[in-house]
DNA sequence: AAAAAACGTTGACTTATATCAACGTTTTTC
DNA sequence: GAAAAACGTTGATATAAGTCAACGTTTTTT
């Protein structure tokens, strides 16, 4: 059940788990599952949990008045997925967080953290990689949309996460770079001609 | 000298620091001042110093084929300055760092890291609080360029880094917020107006 | 204090991308 | 397996913001 974590975790921390370590995490995470198009996240909610994808695809945006998504995170197998923000702080959520297929989590509350991992020394260097990940991540989205034209930008994504491009459809990649699907389409169209 | 750092290493961590790890501070961060318009770091460049910045303003950019510089981040006094992912990888940087002002730092160096701080727990909760906030606030960020036209980010960064609009001038706020600076001139006639 | 550089504003024009709309194809639903 | 929904493409048009250029003001340099 939890193998697929407990493997994560050991890349990332490049080092093997005690059986202690391992017992933690799997009394601290449990499994959930979500039909497609099922919210774990809706706007206005306090984000109760955070997960990792087993298996599956989900996707975090904002609705704005006209009803349109803007996608801010897109994640499958091996990702992390929930409104941090939120989860830690406690305030209510911009953000729906839904699952675009059926998708297999493993979950943790605050309070399951609080007993069983906030203890273990190796959760604050495992949080500290994530972030740190996270955040160089972030910062080169962002200078890409600054610096980057949008052809570029699928340029890029088709570099960095080519995953993405097979997985989700292209009405959700447009937005998730920031551009509309109509534009998209047409990028497309001319990176194939050519 | 180190007075600075320690009241905000201390504000982060919500506890006083023992003399102890007072002194591994002031053991592994070094005085540095950066006269106006000096390099901290140049694109091409390794980054060899992480620097919490006590007096001064520094900004972070690239600088495209026709020599336009592309502002990433701005800081001031209590912020941190450093490419991060050069610094931690070794890697050389894609940017420019310079002193906007005299400034006034407290540098440290991977090596001085390793020999004062690295065994300290209470480093692993800094970074981890720093990252955690940074990855919040760059998340912030794509989703304003990704939402808000120019004068809803202008007004973001009105309400969130008022100090920023008072210290640096308009086109380089303007570049920040990824628009040029004549924009930023006709969005400010707009809103004074009104 | 003069000269040079940086800064901010305004106007005319351009451009990348958005919007709106129509239509064919593929996938999902019941 | 028929109906509905989702998806992708293409065309016509609109628009926010960029570019280029000129000019006055303020700040910095020497």
């Amino acid at each position: 059940m939890h193998e697929a974590l407990i493997t994560y975790i050991h890349a990332q921390l490049t080092r093997v788990l005690s059986d202690d370590e391992k017992a933690a995490i799997e009394k601290a995470f449990k499994p959930k599952k979500l039909r497609k198009h099922q919210y774990l996240l809706q706007e206005g909610e306090v984000c109760k949990l955070a997960g990792f994808i087993v298996k599956g695809a989900m996707k975090q945006y904002s609705v704005d008045e006209t009803g349109k998504e803007n996608i801010l995170v897109l994640a499958i197998e091996n990702w992390w997925i929930g409104d941090r923000e939120s989860f830690s702080q406690g305030m209510p959520s911009a953000y729906f967080i839904d699952a675009f297929e059926e998708t297999h989590l493993l979950v943790i509350t605050k309070e399951d953290y609080e007993k069983h991992l906030s203890q273990q020394p190796f959760m604050a260097d495992l949080l500290r990689i994530l972030a740190e990940r996270q955040s160089l991540q972030l910062l080169k989205r962002v200078h890409a949309t600054k610096t980057l034209s949008a052809e570029q930008r699928l340029a890029d994504l088709e570099k960095s996460y080519p995953a993405f491009l097979q997985r989700f459809p292209q009405h959700i990649i447009a937005s998730y770079l920031g551009m509309t699907k109509e534009t998209l389409s047409r990028i497309r169209g001319n990176s194939t001609k050519k």
